[in-house]
DNA sequence: TAAAACACTACTTATTAGATAGAGTTTTGG
DNA sequence: CCAAAACTCTATCTAATAAGTAGTGTTTTA
C-alpha cells in the first residue's frame, strides 16, 4: 500500500499540472482536501528535490519546475515513500543486503520478487503526471488562457 | 516492502517443501534462522488458512496440506501481510473506496495504480513455492526416498 | 503419566504514519 | 517602512503497526 502522503504529493502535483501556473499551498489543500500543513512539508520536500518550485510573500506560491510529462510516478514515490522495491535487498535507492539469506543469488524469496519489481517499475518509471492527466503541457488548446494568466504569474525559485 | 513476517512464512513453506516431509516448529526455526515463537504464530495462521496441517504431541509438527504447486505467493503474502494492492480502492480481499475521491470511474491515481496492481498479481498469483523451489511435488525422482520416510511419517491433522 | 510438541492469548517495545503547532523568514501593498 | 500574507523549518503528538516475547493451556505418546 502506499501512503497517504504519497497519494496528497500526486494529487497536488496533478493539481498543479491541471492549473497550469502556480498556486499557493492554501489554494491546493482546499481543491485537494488535504490537510493543509501537512501539505506544507510534503511540498517542501517536492521542492528540496527538485520536483517543484516556490516564491513566498503576499503573491506566492508554488509551481512545477518541469513539464508533467517529465514526472514519473516513481520519481515521486521515491521522494514520498522511499523504495519502491518489495525487499530491501532489491531496491536502487537504498539497498540493504538481507541479514539472513546467505547467498543473495540463490535467494528463492528474491527471484521471485525481482520479477515483482521489475514490473512495478515498468509502470511507475514509465508513467508521468502528463500521462494521468490525459495529456502533455503546456496545453498547446489553452495558448490564449496561457497568454492571459501570464501577466499575473510571477518567477518561482528553486 | 514486505513485512519480515510474510518473508518468515515464505521460507518455512520453502523448508517444507524440500523436507517432503513434516517439521517440528523448532526444527524449521533452527534451520531457517526464525525466532522460535514467532514462527509459531505464523504457522498457526497458515493452518487457519489451510494452507498447512499441523499435529500435537511427541511426535508432533507441521506439514503441507497440499502440494508447493497449488500455493502461490499471493495467498501466502493476503495471509500474512493482508492486501496485495497498492491502493485499498483497489483491493480484491480488503476493498475500502477512499474516503476523498469523488468519483472512482475518473481518479488519475487509481487508473495508474490498476495497472500496477495487475502487473504485481500477474507475478504473484501465477508464482508457487514450487515454481520458486525450481520443481514439482512429490518429488518423481525420490520414489525411493519418499518410502523410506513414509514409514516414519504421521497424519496431520487441519 | 510426564515430557514434548502444538495452541492460544496477552503483552512489550520500537518504528512509522499522519498529522499539528508554532516560531522564523520573505515579499509586497499601502 | 511596516504589517499582513505566504512560504520555511523543526519539534511534537497520537494511533497504528511491526516484530517479537512470555506464559499458560491442550494433546499425544513413549
Amino acid at each position: 500500500m502506499i501512503s497517504q502522503k504519497a497519494r496528497y504529493a500526486l494529487r497536488a502535483l496533478i493539481a498543479l499540472s491541471r492549473a497550469n501556473n502556480s498556486m499557493m499551498i492554501a489554494q491546493i489543500a482546499e481543491e485537494q482536501q488535504i490537510p493543509r500543513k501537512f501539505l506544507e512539508q510534503i511540498l517542501l520536500d517536492l521542492k528540496h528535490n527538485g520536483i517543484v518550485a516556490s516564491r513566498r510573500g503576499r503573491l506566492g506560491g508554488y509551481g512545477l519546475l518541469m513539464p508533467p510529462d517529465q514526472i514519473t510516478f516513481g520519481r515521486v514515490l521515491r521522494i514520498v515513500d522511499g523504495p519502491v522495491a518489495p525487499l530491501p535487498c532489491l531496491s536502487r535507492i537504498a539497498y540493504r543486503r538481507c541479514t539472513d539469506c546467505k547467498t543473495e543469488a540463490n535467494c528463492e524469496i528474491r527471484r521471485v520478487f525481482a520479477r515483482v519489481a521489475e514490473a512495478v517499475r515498468d509502470v511507475l518509471d514509465r508513467t508521468t503526471i502528463a500521462d494521468a492527466i490525459g495529456n502533455g503541457w503546456p496545453e498547446i488548446a489553452g495558448a490564449e488562457k496561457n497568454a492571459e494568466k501570464e501577466k499575473k504569474s510571477v518567477p518561482l525559485q528553486a
